[in-house]
DNA sequence: TATTTAGTCTAAAACGATTTAGTAACAATT
DNA sequence: AATTGTTACTAAATCGTTTTAGACTAAATA
């Protein structure tokens, strides 16, 4: 059974599809059409239960009303936040949402930007996992509407909205010297050439030396994302031996800090008394875990609506610059970098 | 910047747009394109960056090759696990998704549901908050391929892929039971209409008469979805006072759980010993919270990739049956509902 | 020589909307 | 009587593909 289609409103009425279109659309009186006419259209519509066909409409306006979404990894609870808010706000304005997720995969990435431009999508907005930015600039020179979110490319000049990671990174450092913690190890994730994790491994880095402390290469490892657990537990098993001894670990991101927390336990590591550790990312687990986990909290609702606003913003020709925004991000202090009175649970 | 068509690709080259299209869809030979003009449409398609506008394809094909996913509440890691998968899935099958969330909101649902019909998505996965049937019997009566995911609406029968709920709360409860506990109260959510929570009351009940104890629907509190933490509290608070005095209790999915964890930690109240708890759903934070939560577990990877493959197999004609499918439940045991030597983790 | 066959390729319709430019009928004005 | 204006509409182009039916040329066959 066919859908209807302007067309066969048309003709059961003896009028024109124009004139149906016209009604549709709110323009009737505007088009002088009479209201009685205008009447009959809305009753035939109802009755064969005319719904318009989006993509027909795409078509011809060279508008999909749609904005694409990818992100690094849907699972990972900070991109769903962030997707959900995504969808939220572009819901409001009238826009759905094409959703991806490239699972860290550079390669599945561009297929997926290629397969957002091929569906005519008005606008993207990507948390990337490439290295260089061929792909955007290409973007840009198409003056395809995007807007990166919490991965940064800085030699790209686009539209950015993300957080303060270095200053993140340096404080969630420091906060671990200042609670009287020496050996600071860090647990970066791959690929390392991440602005977010360069960012907050030169935090890091900077904490320490701004305290008079000497920063050890070797007590810095980089995690594998497809592997998390192993490389993890390779890593630790390292720093926590002589000669390194680490008594305090900053770690780069939620995913991270659990495999830390699972480690731990199975050691019988006490945290904090043998171990401090600080995440960056805050997650429900660090609120219920034993202990609990201090953590550098990002405003996930606040980056997904930014993104989104920024972009709409270009998909309707109302700004053209370019606008990169570092929100501020937070430290909730729980109890894995020693006890205290906690303040904010 | 206008984009490149079929249509500039064959003006340029002196050639039909049929033969340009024979060739990009690698029906040249069959078509007995010589293979020198294949070589030069490839070539000038490379050349002017042709990309082939996938709406224009939709409406002549009048097929969108996408799906479209609705899930209650994204932020749900529970719906966030299945989401992925279903992506996944449907992106081997090269289908892509419109992705929504209702929040539980059955007005919003029926929204997207029409959304979804205008941009002429090729078949709907969902979960539904809907009471009744009206909005898929439309469907059904349309022939719109969709299958429900983990809330049926038994008399519908429709394409629904969930789990053994009945089964899954029935042996939570017996769980409890031969743990000892005595006093087992039910948190259930709101709307209580929804099957899920429907089989799951009746498995708690069931379990308690088939094991000699009387079912009290005064230990059986509604949460209210939109406010969890407040209606915990107030349930909670009522259930462990006299003259209820509960000792376990059974709580229908994560989110009332975390309430619950919090709410007991407040009070300092001690798990298992002043109270035990068995949760629906599993997710990581129950494996590092204090103490550890037993859950019963979803097979939720199965259920996205099952309700992508029963989709795809009606919207391709190669099945019109109705599928109905319970996945096994699996209780992970961990520290909530007594000591024990904990088997798995 | 007329007909068939094979090899290449094309014109045009169709999908379902939007939009531009214009028509037809009638009344009002000069 | 001719012009202008108003009201209520419509024809046809357009968006970018896919697909059907057939055209044209040259070689092979009857």
């Amino acid at each position: 059974m066919k859908k209807t289609s302007l067309n066969d409103i048309a003709r059961s009425l003896n009028v024109s599809k124009a004139l149906v279109s016209f009604v549709l659309n709110g323009q009737g009186n505007e088009k002088g059409i009479s209201s009685e006419t205008q009447k009959k259209v809305l009753k035939k519509v109802e009755e064969l239960n005319y719904r318009p066909n989006h993509i027909a409409r795409g078509l011809r306006l060279g508008k999909s009303q749609t904005i694409g979404l990818i992100v690094a990894d849907i699972s990972n609870k900070f991109y769903a936040k962030i997707a959900k808010q995504v969808e939220v706000v572009a819901s409001q304005h009238n826009y759905n949402l094409f959703f991806c997720s490239s699972d860290e995969n550079p390669e599945k990435e561009l297929e997926l930007i290629d397969m957002l431009k091929e569906r005519r999508v008005d606008g993207i907005i990507i948390s990337t996992t490439q290295k260089n930015t061929v792909a955007f600039t290409q973007l840009k020179k198409e003056k395809y509407p995007f807007v990166l979110i919490d991965r940064n490319l800085p030699k790209l000049s686009a539209n950015f909205v993300g957080v303060d990671n270095y200053l993140g990174a340096y404080e969630a450092t420091e906060h671990l010297i200042r609670n009287g913690y020496h050996k600071i190890g860090l647990l970066k994730i791959s690929p390392a050439y991440l602005s977010t994790i360069r960012e907050r491994e030169h935090g890091y880095r900077d904490a320490l030396k701004k305290n008079g402390m000497r920063v050890n290469s070797k007590l810095i490892k980089t995690i594998n994302f497809s592997d998390i657990r192993q490389t993890v537990r390779a890593a630790l098993r390292e720093l926590i031996q002589p000669p390194f001894s680490i008594d305090a670990l900053f770690s780069v991101n939620n995913n991270i800090t659990v495999a830390c927390m699972e480690y731990f336990n199975e050691m019988n590591l006490r945290i904090p008394q043998d171990m401090a550790i600080v995440s960056f990312d805050d997650i429900d687990l660090f609120r219920f875990s034993y202990p609990t986990i201090t953590a550098m909290a990002q405003p996930v609702e606040e980056i997904g609506k930014v993104a989104v606003n920024i972009l709409l913003d270009e998909i309707n020709g109302i700004s053209q610059e370019k606008k990169q925004v570092a929100l501020p991000v937070r430290l909730i202090e729980r109890r894995s970098c020693g006890i205290f009175e906690n303040k904010t649970v």
